[in-house]
DNA sequence: GGATATTAGTTGTTTTTGTAACTAACAAGG
DNA sequence: CCTTGTTAGTTACAAAAACAACTAATATCC
């Protein structure tokens, strides 16, 4: 057990490498017919999944620093892909919103999304994936 | 099929935050014992693991581009954890060694990985672990 | 109700990347 | 040899990320 550490199966390096290759191309979708960065996507496919939330909200979710949220935000709202709305009771939080235009970039990316997601899962059977996104949604907590 | 596509559990997604979460934690070590960055850790673990060998070679085996493996070379050299020699035949060719002290260094960060390493896997079983990597380098290849 | 602390979000400054242009060494065809 | 092409690696400049300091709104405690 000793003996058979291979540092090239070490896990973080591994999943660096796995994280690399998958959004590297993807990325082409969003960047080419969007204009978008990474942070914008991610911040797009929050608000396109769970709906109208706050930045706060979208930190807490996506683990995206504040600072990075805010100009995907701004950068998404120039874009015309949202909106956003101070709330009355409080008005330190803005609610964000996507508009008919966010809305169609979000159903569009999503669905390449699918195609993409089910293209690189093709060569794992059923109980590989299961497994796969199983021991990736526990590291994720870590 | 169609219809249970979550897009939280997109596999880009997925591995992006286990990646993050992983290489978080174990940055401390060599961030704060050695002032590394992750490409220089990288570049130490490739020319530990495979001994003596070029930056073509790195880029090659790390996926790293070169621009980042001559920056990450540049700054273990000025740590002198590794020496340069031109090759006779070809003087473009420059062959890395890691020094006594990247020796070192090399075997304290890769007994930590180790640990580490045992110490994010000890959620899953045998079967778990061995699915997990095997996907992993696969996804990597893309 | 007014000083103090918190919270949401922004802005500014420094590091680190990414991209492209460059240098130096070699290879090959004429 | 001597142009043209290729390869290994570096450097310069632009884009993006990280970190810290800031503003504005609200909550709290006396």
């Amino acid at each position: 057990m000793h003996d058979t550490f291979e540092i090239t199966d070490f896990l973080p390096y591994l999943l660096n490498q796995a994280a690399d290759a998958a959004a590297l191309e993807f990325q082409d979708y969003y960047k080419s017919r969007y204009g978008m960065l990474r942070t914008e996507w991610r911040v797009l496919f929050h608000l396109g999944h769970y709906g109208t939330m706050t930045a706060k909200g979208i930190c807490a979710r996506a683990r995206l620093h504040k600072t990075k949220v805010s100009r995907a935000v701004t950068a998404l709202e120039t874009k015309r892909f949202l909106t956003r709305s101070a709330l009355l009771q409080d008005r330190r939080h803005e609610n964000l919103t996507l508009t008919k235009a966010g809305r169609r970039a979000f159903d569009d990316l999503a669905a390449e999304a699918q195609r993409f997601d089910a293209a690189i899962m093709a060569p794992f059977d059923n109980t590989e994936r299961d497994t796969l996104r199983k021991c990736l949604r526990q590291l994720a907590k870590l």
